[in-house]
DNA sequence: TTGTAAGCGTTATCAT
DNA sequence: ATGATAACGCTTACAA
């Protein structure tokens, strides 16, 4: 019924193909291809020829075709523990910025600290043969680590530094930051000190051990002292935690919270409740989250380069996709000690 | 140099195509790729076939190939204006959740409260054919609307609610929850109201609309008490422009803050300077963020259903795709005054 | 109900 | 440096 021959320079959906872009600018479809991929061997007259057609076309490639011919997927899989944490959306931001104007299609997964939940994850996103792989910290399920072995994409890992060789990280030692809250503290003053902390993934307890340690070598450590439930971190926890930890242990004069939400919490409960802060109890949070700076009294905290994580993940991953060799497969972003009015 | 023939049934790639399963099976791979589909007209004994081989060969179809092929991906693209405001965060959950397990991919994009960048991440996202399109609100440059429109995918408005016809939206009157909180004031006993926005998005200028309304029928509308910025909103912003507020017009004593931030911005400045609330100024915010509730004083504000607009919405959209007729084309899914210390 | 044939839009390969 | 040709793995016609 159709005598429209659709041979390769007809239109048959509403978008231009690259085929219609060659023609207009009078070449051949591969070139067409190498030219708008920046491939060296395409003389720059055509080049430009090319990408005039391909403007005034408005051609977009096609992902699929693409990737079919090229058996190359362009996405990206980053899987996250958790959203509602602010801490995470900043580093998402960046690999975004670093990745979309690269051509690459970035897929968020989301495992709320559930080891089960990243397993699966996996399995689903690895079917989509992703080019690369980012993800958080270092504790996952055995099965998790062999699929991500198996499937032999390139992976960087954010956050947290490992001890172990031949891995790609990007972030900053969880237990050095630990430890200086606590030398922070002890350089106060505060003798009694507490550490709080909600969610109890990896790097929580890292933080822990790390602030844990400072004090052991100060002599000042009280295991008593140490308040951990694997309820997510919150406002509200850090309140109740703070009122249940005051009201047990009521000697306690500096805490070091493991993530800024509780320590805002805290902040909160004890205006509430009339304990000064910091003269009856000084406070350290964790993460320099966006309102810290402006509690009352201002919240001192570890400021985390989320941001830069992110960035430094992903241009990482860049060269491993690109088969580049890693100068630094290791990298230790640091972080930084926010003295404000809370300590 | 390769001497082997490349036809249909000969492995390539690592992994096992539909036309190996579909030889396993003892069928064509058209056969095959309809027993997988799950498309009736195949016979069930043949379907069991089939999944037998793909199961044994861990067969996945290539979604490049698909996509190519039908011209159809099975990817949705969410389009929010913002990721470090926690209530996107709650809507995009609630889609992930409702989407993926249906065997969609969700590709978000952030365009910062930018109609460019909008506009490029729908142009850059259209290239992947989506199957369907989440979007937040009304407001977007003309070439975006038209892009839409002649894209042809399915759509559904997230957040605010259209006058106009044909349109698929799920979320609530904006207005009438700006008119909410000003009669919450104006019951209260409140005289000289406020209204601070940030970000300047058509929600928080619909919300303003409506506080505005409100007032005027009450006859309480006073035009300086109108603080408005396109800055982005922060708690600090919050306290910055709660402070300037109250010295440029100190009779204020009611305030409504266009998210929930702003107002803990206020309360925590409010706080630093000695100002009760809210004895000498009433406040109420917006959206009910995690934290509010543990403000001192506990914040008044008013809660939006983020989480239920974003399922709604993705099961409207999962039926637009399936070409199912639409009951309701426009779902009011309300809001609620949360009336705390803070008013 | 099943199969055949022909693309989908791009890129790899191999010529020229 | 450029081009012809043949895939890539799947699905849409259409035929049987």
């Amino acid at each position: 019924m159709n005598p429209t021959k659709n041979d390769k320079n007809t239109r048959t959906t509403g978008r231009p193909t690259l085929s219609e872009v060659a023609r207009l600018a009078g070449v051949s479809p591969i070139t067409a291809s190498r030219a708008l991929r920046g491939i060296s061997s395409v003389a720059t007259e055509l080049v430009e020829k090319v990408q005039r057609a391909a403007e005034e076309l408005n051609y977009v490639v096609n992902p699929a075709a693409r990737a079919l011919a090229s058996a190359q997927s362009h996405s990206v899989v980053v899987l996250v523990p958790s959203l509602s944490n602010l801490l995470f959306i900043d580093t998402l931001e960046a690999i975004h910025s670093v990745l979309r104007p690269r051509g690459f299609e970035v897929l968020i997964g989301n495992y709320h600290y559930s080891r089960d939940e990243e397993e699966n994850l996996l399995r689903n996103y690895l079917a989509y043969q992703p080019r690369g792989l980012l993800l958080t910290g270092f504790d996952r399920s055995e099965s998790a680590r062999r699929m991500i072995e198996a499937s032999n994409v390139p992976c960087v890992y954010m956050m947290d530094l490992d001890p172990g060789a031949g891995v790609n990280c990007v972030g900053f030692s969880q237990q050095s930051a630990g430890a200086t809250a606590a030398k922070h503290l002890i350089s106060r003053g505060y003798k009694h000190l507490a550490y709080v902390g909600a969610q109890l993934d990896q790097r929580t307890l890292l933080r822990g051990e790390g602030f844990r340690q400072a004090l052991q070598v100060a002599g000042r450590y009280d295991p008593d002292l140490e308040l951990l439930t694997p309820r997510p971190s919150s406002v509200g926890l850090g309140g109740e935690l703070f009122l249940q930890l005051m009201h047990s242990h009521p000697q306690v004069d500096g805490i070091f919270f493991g993530n800024d939400d509780l320590a805002q919490g805290a902040l909160l409960e004890a205006m509430r409740c009339g304990i000064k802060v910091p003269e009856q109890v000084a406070v350290v949070g964790f993460n320099d989250l966006p309102g810290s700076a402006f509690m009352v009294p201002r919240l001192s905290s570890i400021r985390t380069p989320r941001e830069a994580i992110g960035r430094r993940a992903a241009e990482q991953l860049l060269n491993l996709m690109a088969g580049n060799p890693v100068a630094q497969p290791v990298q230790d972003m640091g972080f930084e000690l926010m003295v404000r009015d809370s300590s």
